[in-house]
DNA sequence: GCACAAACGGAACATCACTCCGTTTCATAT
DNA sequence: ATATGAAACGGAGTGATGTTCCGTTTGTGC
């Protein structure tokens, strides 16, 4: 790419060390199993037959099979591509927002993803090897998400200084965890609080107390 | 029907509005099968074949439906079974430790309880309308259990008195939910933080600072 | 003992994850 | 343009698992 080529023509991206590129009915079956795969799950969970994904997506289950060899795989396929989207969205609102508004937006935006991630998370607390992954691949592009908007916000003085940006993210996942009430508002009045204590001007050195 | 009937030998729960004694072999046949379940569920996960909680049971798969319709009904009743012997333990407890050391005592072993159902909790919250009723259940049962030993503690003044005790459950599941870290001692060492608060002596303003 | 309702067990059926392989399509050299 | 081989495709087939059905066995009350 982008290189001349005359013979290289053949080169691709041998260079850089990755994979050839596929072939492009390949590639584009696969994104269009990822895309039906997730608009299948939002709506009849992970769960569902294989069959009605690859119908979706308009290809035979053996195509499915082909690139994700596992059912897993391609949930997991789902979950990276839900963690791009999220974390991708923490640029976009750097750009659009003031930095103290960019975090609390952003952070509505990720408990949106914990929220309909619930389906998945059950899969992923179930002990299955082919889930080990996800977690450090959930912290390697969120974390960094976080930690750039919260600087900026700590930069332009919105925020304290000693907010630890994993800490927060799962903090937040857990907030947002239905315990044996079934309020779907829960989580987001439980962030709101802990954003609350957050902002700059608050008293640094107790958190806010809870509001039983 | 029911109705008196020459001695009441054959009255047995009639009165109090129950239904008729089952048959010794269904009764002993239902036992088994939780038990095999609980057993089967530890080792293998919720997700085990039915025919092998049937086969250590002892029984044929048509008596595991009969006591059991749907696969749910048979995590219903060994997650019951379970929130029963950890109300149970309490008033065990009770009697055989001092009040602020049967409230730890006692909060180890729901946290175990928690620990181990982490599998269950996951169908739990997989939106499946049979658990709908496990939650209460979960309060109905074991908030009384922990009230009456946070009672028995705060009134021999070893514990602060503002403790909520669905609060203080809720919070120790929450707690011990595994983020993207799989530390298995986590929550043990989030539940005694939390309990470091909850004894009198400290500083009720405020909670402990975390030890990371 | 006897009768019969209740319970039992496991073969049979339905569904679903996953495999296999003959057919089709793409990318490249000529 | 066309030929050619590797790669990808699709869907019937296979095995495993949930669920039902019904002939057989067993417990209970007389």
């Amino acid at each position: 790419m982008t290189t001349d080529m005359g013979d290289m023509a053949k080169d691709k991206a041998d260079r850089t060390g990755e994979e050839k590129r596929p072939r492009a009915d390949a590639q584009r079956n696969l994104d269009a199993l990822v895309q039906a795969a997730k608009s299948v799950f939002e709506t009849s969970g992970v769960d569902v037959p294989v069959r009605e994904v690859a119908e979706k997506a308009g290809v035979g289950v053996g195509t499915l099979y082909r690139h994700f060899p596992q059912r897993s795989d391609l949930i997991v396929a789902v979950y990276r591509k839900e963690v791009d989207a999220c974390a991708a969205a923490a640029a976009e609102l750097a750009t659009q927002s003031p930095p103290g508004e960019a975090v609390e937006r952003w952070l509505e935006r990720y408990l949106d993803f914990i929220a309909t991630k619930r389906g998945l998370a059950a899969a992923l607390h179930s002990g299955d090897k082919a889930y080990a992954g996800l977690p450090d691949y959930f912290r390697a592009h969120l974390e960094p998400a976080l930690r750039q908007l919260l600087d900026a916000a700590q930069a332009a003085g919105a925020m304290r200084a000693d907010i630890d940006a994993y800490d927060l993210l799962v903090a937040v996942a857990n907030l947002s965890a239905p315990g044996p009430h079934s309020d779907p508002q829960h989580g987001r009045r439980m962030m709101r609080l802990l954003l609350d204590g957050l902002r700059y001007g608050s008293d640094v050195s107790r958190p806010p107390p809870d509001d039983r």
